[in-house]
DNA sequence: AGCATGACGAACA
DNA sequence: GTGTTCGCCATGC
């Protein structure tokens, strides 16, 4: 494996893959939520940073993870460019030319979702 | 050590 | 509302 990860950011990579693992299937959430949930608030790189890493973890719904406008920009990180896609519209989450419709809608937000009882 | 890049995001112009 | 710039931080050359 090339990624030779510190101690400090293999714990955040940790936090990131246990987050996304709580991802509800058929909702999506962005990489800067999920930094803003780890108080790691300008390390929404980092959080792609991860997903990338991600490959390693096999229970990784990374397909559920957008950026800020749904745009589907990790695409091409899946077997299939057009993987990403179908496993969003196989769980019902309507996409269109690589943009996930009712974004907004479909947004789940661990800041919220994690907090609220 | 410096420079370029990236599954991002926010601030400006 | 679109295009550009900057901040972020780890990685590769």
């Amino acid at each position: 494996m090339a990624l030779v990860l510190s101690t400090k950011n293999k714990d955040f990579f940790e936090q990131v893959y246990q987050v996304v693992r709580l991802i509800p299937s058929g909702r999506v959430t962005s990489y800067g939520a999920i930094a803003n949930y780890l108080s790691v608030k300008s390390a929404a790189r980092m959080v792609g940073w991860a997903m990338n890493a991600s490959h390693a973890h096999l229970d990784i719904p990374a397909h559920r993870v957008v950026n800020r406008i749904g745009l589907l920009t990790g695409q091409h990180h899946f077997d299939s460019p057009n993987r990403m896609q179908e496993l969003l519209i196989s769980e019902g989450v309507e996409v269109e030319n690589n943009l996930v419709i009712d974004f907004t809608k479909l947004f789940w937000d661990p800041m919220l979702e994690l907090n609220l009882d």
